[in-house]
This record gives C-alpha cells, sequence and structure tokens, in this order.
DNA sequence: TCTCGACTGGACTTGCCGGTCCAATTTTAT
DNA sequence: ATAAAATTGGACCGGCAAGTCCAGTCGAGA
C-alpha cells in the first residue's frame, strides 16, 4: 500500500497538486479537467494516475488537504497569538485581507462541495481544519480573560462557534456576492462585542 | 421571447422545476443528469429542452430560485414579525428546525456554487434573497429599537449583517460537519448580545 | 557496467451526458 | 370540425473527459 517515492518522484507530484489546487483556484473544480492539470503541470496521464492511483478523485482529496493547510497557515503568527486587543485587530485585519486577495472562487469549498458526503474523506478534512480553528479562537477568549479583559463567565467555546461561524458566513458570501462587507461586520461585531463584555461584568485591568 | 403556457404545459414545468430540486437535494448538482430529472418526472427529454431553452444551465437557475424562494417563506410568518423578544426566540426554533429537516445537502448553495461565477443570473438570485434576508433581520432590530429594547445607537444594518453572516456559516458548517451547534451558537450568541445592549445603553421599557 | 524498479510519455478506449431533430399527438380557438 | 399551435416521445449525435495500456527512459546500487 505504502509506496516509496524518490526526491524527484515526490516532487512531481507535489507539482501536481499545486498545480491542481492553482487550477482549481482559477476555473473551480467542475471546470477543471485532468487534462488541464496535466498540461499546467507539463505532466501525463499515466503520471497523474501513478501517483495518485484513485484517479480525479484522490487527487482532488490531497488539494483539499493542502488547501486546509493554507488557510490555517495563512492566519498565522496572528491565530496563534491572540494575547491582546491589538493582536485581535491584526488578525482581523490579515483575515479579511486573505479573502479580499483570493477573491472569487474558495477552492476548498467547491472541492468539498464536489466530493461531499460521497467521501467521507472530504468531510474529514474540513472538519479538523474547523476544530482547529475554533480552538485557537477559544484559546485567544481565554487568554483575554486571564487578562481581565473579557468577562470570565463568558463560555469561551460558545463565542468562538460564533465567531467562526460569522466568518465562514461572511465569506461564503462574498463567495456569492462579491462582498466583503459581511465578513468584516461578522468580526467587527463579534470582537466589539467581546471588548465590551469586560466593562458590564468584569473588572478593567488598565484605561 | 414570452411564451404563453397552457394550464398542462405550466404544470409539466413545475413539475420539472421540483422534480430537479429533489433530485439535486439527494444527489447534488454535479451529479444530477438531465437523465436523471427525466427519468423522476416522467419527461422526455425533449419537454426538458422546451420548457428550458438554455438547457440544463436554465433549469438549474429555475431550481435556484425556486429554492431561494422556499428558503425564506420556511422562515415565515415569524421573520416578517420580529417585534418582540419572543417572536425572535421562535424564529431562532424556527430556522434550526428548518435545517435540522433539511440535513445534509443544501440545494441553493451547490447550485450556486456550480453556476457561481459562470452565470451572472444565478448570483443574483442569491444576492437577492440575501439582502431581504437581511432587510428583514434589520426590520426586526429597528423594531425592538423603537420599543427601547435595543441600544438605539446600535447600527441596525451592520447588526443585520453580521446576523445573517453567522447564520450562514452555521448553515455551512453544518453541511460540511453534520453539526447545528454552530448555527445554534451564532444565534444565541447575537441575539443574547442585542438582549444585552438594551441594559447597558437605553431606558429599560418594563420589566 | 548492468540491471531492476521507479518513473515518464502519450495514444487509445470507453462511456456518459448535454443537446438536436423530427415525427406524432393533444389542446385551443374559430 | 378543423387548422394552428402547443405539447410530447424518444432515437440519435458529437464531444469530452476519465481512466487504461504499454512501450519506453532514467537512476541508484551491485
Amino acid at each position: 500500500m505504502v509506496r516509496e517515492l524518490t526526491p524527484k518522484g515526490s516532487a512531481t507530484r507535489q507539482r501536481i497538486i499545486e498545480g491542481a489546487a492553482a487550477e482549481i483556484r482559477e476555473l473551480g473544480v467542475v471546470a477543471t479537467t485532468l487534462d488541464d492539470v496535466r498540461r499546467r503541470t507539463g505532466t501525463s496521464k499515466s503520471q497523474l494516475f501513478h501517483y495518485f492511483p484513485g484517479g480525479r478523485e484522490e487527487l482532488l482529496l490531497a488539494v483539499a488537504r493542502y488547501e486546509a493547510d493554507r488557510v490555517l497557515t495563512d492566519q498565522q503568527p496572528q491565530l496563534g497569538d491572540l494575547t491582546s486587543w491589538r493582536a485581535w485587530e491584526e488578525w482581523r485585519e490579515v483575515l479579511v485581507e486573505r479573502y479580499r486577495r483570493q477573491g472569487w472562487h474558495c477552492p476548498l469549498s467547491a472541492v468539498v462541495a464536489q466530493l461531499g458526503r460521497s467521501t467521507p474523506g472530504a468531510q474529514a478534512v474540513v472538519t479538523e481544519m474547523l476544530d482547529q480553528w475554533q480552538a485557537e479562537i477559544a484559546e485567544g477568549v481565554r487568554a483575554m480573560q486571564a487578562q481581565h479583559e473579557i468577562d470570565p463567565e463568558l463560555d469561551a467555546d460558545e463565542a468562538a462557534a460564533a465567531l467562526l461561524a460569522g466568518i465562514q458566513g461572511g465569506v461564503m458570501i462574498m463567495l456569492s456576492t462579491g462582498r466583503l462587507t459581511h465578513l468584516e461586520a461578522a468580526l467587527d461585531v463579534a470582537i466589539r462585542h467581546l471588548r465590551e463584555t469586560s466593562a458590564a461584568g468584569s473588572v478593567r485591568a488598565s484605561g
């Protein structure tokens, strides 16, 4: 089952994944054919099936993994260090900027939408990504609670879940309408809400 | 351009739309073929193209319109009458229940994901639906402001945008992971937040 | 150098699916 | 009743894209 790849082999494999991801970002999953990937990456049909014996579906899954990883790493180091309001604001900017640049096609959601129910693998990739994302946000909330900047009574996990939902919805709306306003509104309202709890429910640490 | 349909004709046309919508809900857009629709609705190829000269794409667009309409009407009458906290809570229940029942495939997002950018029509359908949805929420916020139940300083449109994003994201996450928790968290956190503003920023109307 | 297996090239097969066509049949209007 | 228009049936076409096959080439170790 496990195949050993020479350095050259794994380089080719990686080139295929990244080329496919780029192609999908431009054309969308449905419109991207194996021939498109072949042409773009300078490979042949047999190579595609050599590295991805499961064919198109296996390649798509590999692309999904690759993109899921990018989504999270693109938010670092900010996402992993939400320990001041300044950091939260920076993270907000990074996130908005990322999606402004990416624009139009969201390769991950597209891939999942197509693979969707048929393959549990795709679902697992997304679920894991969302879990990690939410965990990092919740960690940030707790860090601020520790500094008495957020009401300690507040449920950090629920707040993180709501914020994550807002982000996902904001992105989804951007993909449909082309407008970033909802993503911004979701982030701004949520962060402002978190900041306000400190005034209402807890001791203010500093002026 | 405008074709007149006899009662029989428009009945057939409607049957095709609803059959296609059902098929798409089960199989997804990508997997649904015209032959599937044909078989399910007991029609022939020529009928499909008779009623939808633009072929598959035009049919998909009609399905998108049909589903977009359902999404909004399914939330009535609650969504159109958010004039008490009781009404807000009922609306929240209706919404969660709707998506709990619908489960898995979201035909609308699927259709849009596929048509996406290629056809401005699909985008317009979704944009219009989201606009109306958001407008009704904002109207509800203003109604509560008029009753001094929400801080009058609060930007109703921004709040509605953020809440809508949370709903969309909650649904999207449900489609990926199967869990309703994020939709519930988004709704609960947002509504609770709105209620809390009345205590902080405005005169309380009654006990 | 030789040789084995990993790696590559690209022609070919296969099946599906959107779309076309035309002939038949039913409905509507006069 | 009858012609015109709307509606219906289903065979057929053409293209495309996934997947197969086999004949090579390359590269590392004996």
